[in-house]
DNA sequence: CGCACTTGAGCACACGTGTGCATTAGTGCG
DNA sequence: CGCACTAATGCACACGTGTGCTCAAGTGCG
């Protein structure tokens, strides 16, 4: 068995190293620490001295065991593909640790393992889960409210009762792409997303044609739902190819993604020879970082992702420092208008 | 304190639930749950089932004190900006999951707080640690190695004794870019990276300038160093602009990430006027997915991704349970040129 | 039948920390 | 001086797991 003088030359500092050094009892080596008991600052002074001459570092494990409560907070996600969840993950991930905490990825690329995956985490005790892909059911999620673990689902559907839930307002987003491609005087508009869609691409799309409504009736816009296979620069380019190549192909198309419209204009521009926007107006969402690339230049809805990451952190700290253990939080973050050359 | 019974509802089970239940000792659980011991397969199925059917989930956190050793894997990286590391880290992510542990991120925004960030992975008993930025001190890196908790760089330097290095072929990418400019008909080469460069960077450009000596000797080609602000498309944007305006601007510039040379491209076509490859030929460096899109086609030194993580986790492994406490190993990634429009 | 040996399972300790409770020293006041 | 009270610190238990050692039962063999 591994023991503490099995690294002679590089021995496992302990509190009760720290305490025997300093000539105190181990427990007031904790009570320093925490700055919780009432120690004098003389002693306080003295061990923490002597913990930082000896260097002392604090077995996060063994307090995460005695306080039944690690400082991990789980990120579930499905990988690192989507642009977009990447710059939010990478906000979060900052502000994660800004607060004292660190994530443990949970990467959930099979949806069906999504249960047990979740479940991991409760193995190591986590202070709280983000999810932003997949989403989970309800009875695995009871797991974690029943425990007072927090939940925040990121640009999911609320179907988890108990959790926290941020979004961006996609309703507006729609609503703002539809008034561009119409203020563009595009009058043959089309929904390109990933077909079954995501919980956000549907309410984007769903607030767009709710916005063209009134024209779609007085019968001078025409609408045309489209699909692509991949919500991906990709899944746009293939569906690019063949949407625009129609006879009675848009002239206006709004993509749930920013990644699906730049392979939407690739395709149009060098494959089918078209102009953008004279030919065909694009509008994307998100405003990832290669939208704003001169070599796309695309008009999107923008949502923050540095803000979505705070807003998430703030409903994660509300339950785990705050003890607010109030009902479940609906939060929308706004979303505006980019206004670049592609509509 | 929290105990047990303050989540009535919904218990925390533990061996010791089990045990009772299944009318055995609690170390026999234990035992079943590893393979480790010798017990009777009919005691092992009643201990299995009555595990499964209590819902019983291994505390990792209790696990991992006692091991004195947790099945996390720390990864240093500095943010996800970097296309192609976040390339990376989606497959270590997925390959690291695979082998049965979880990653830890750190963050290291600023390289100043390296050595105590890393430090704190040593409070998780992490049991191993992928640095895929910064570059850590020798002697922050002793701490770990000391404790056999094994460490691999990945395309940093190796300057950290005891540590397993994972580098793509630099030399030959910076030799191959030199190739394909030369067979373009280029003859004013230059090297843009970002000012001060990065240990991969720099190799890549002294292998490039060793590559198009000879024909510098014979007078036929001009080589310039050029240098950027930042390791992105805005670096590499900014800096054509200022590069290219100038008279004798080169005519075949490799880049020394993919990245940097997006930005370029878009300052060469579309704030100058210029062709590419005609007026300027690009080589870039990583093969990001933007390089393949379309708008871009970028000529490009390629590295997989996916085969550094794997590359990475076998380095991992060898030391985690292969026990094989051999000295430090130095692995080379082969890369490849891809031909594309740029070049 | 007695003994050596194998197999299966239990006991008890250790890992490093937080914290309720007890204990000691110090102080003010009657 | 004696007592009550407060401040400071130590003692001891708990958290959930892995594992060396012990013990009991079963088996084969002389």
């Amino acid at each position: 068995m591994t023991r503490k003088n099995d690294f002679p030359d590089n021995p496992i500092i302990t509190s009760a190293d720290v305490a025997r050094e300093a000539g105190v009892a181990r427990s007031t080596v904790s009570r320093c620490l925490s700055g919780d008991g009432r120690i004098s600052e003389e002693t306080r002074q003295r061990v923490l001295q002597t913990a930082e001459r000896l260097g002392y570092q604090i077995n996060q494990i063994a307090r995460s065991m005695n306080r039944r409560k690690s400082d991990l907070v789980g990120l579930v996600t499905s990988g690192l593909e989507d642009p977009f969840r990447v710059q939010f993950l990478h906000h979060l991930i900052s502000a994660i640790q800004k607060i004292g905490y660190r994530p443990l990825v949970i990467d959930v690329s099979s949806p069906e393992h999504m249960s047990r995956s979740m479940l991991h985490l409760l193995q190591y005790q986590v202070a709280g889960v983000v999810v932003t892909s997949g989403s989970p059911s309800p009875e695995i999620g009871q797991h974690f409210i029943r425990r007072n673990v927090p939940v925040v689902l990121v640009n999911r559907a609320g179907l988890l009762d108990g959790a926290d839930v941020v979004n961006c307002d996609n309703e507006a987003g729609g609503r703002l792409a539809a008034e561009a491609l119409l203020a563009a005087g595009k009058c043959h508009l089309g929904f390109l997303n990933m077909t079954g869609g995501t919980y956000s691409g549907n309410a984007r799309g769903e607030s767009f044609v709710a916005a063209i409504a009134p024209h779609l009736a007085s019968g001078k816009v025409r609408f045309t739902p489209l699909g692509c296979d991949s919500a991906d620069y990709d899944g746009g380019y293939q569906a690019g190819l063949e949407i625009l190549a129609r006879d009675d192909a848009p002239d206006g198309i709004f993509c749930g993604k920013d990644h699906i419209a730049l392979g939407l204009m690739d395709a149009a521009r060098f494959d089918l020879g078209l102009r953008i926007p004279q030919d065909v107006a694009v509008v994307g969402f998100d405003d990832i970082h290669a939208s704003r690339q001169k070599a796309y230049d695309l008009t999107t809805i923008r949502q923050s992702a540095e803000d979505l990451a705070e807003l998430t952190v703030s409903r994660l700290t509300r339950h785990i420092s705050g003890e607010d253990h109030g009902p479940s939080m609906r939060a929308v973050l706004p979303v505006e208008l980019v206004r670049r050359t592609s509509a």
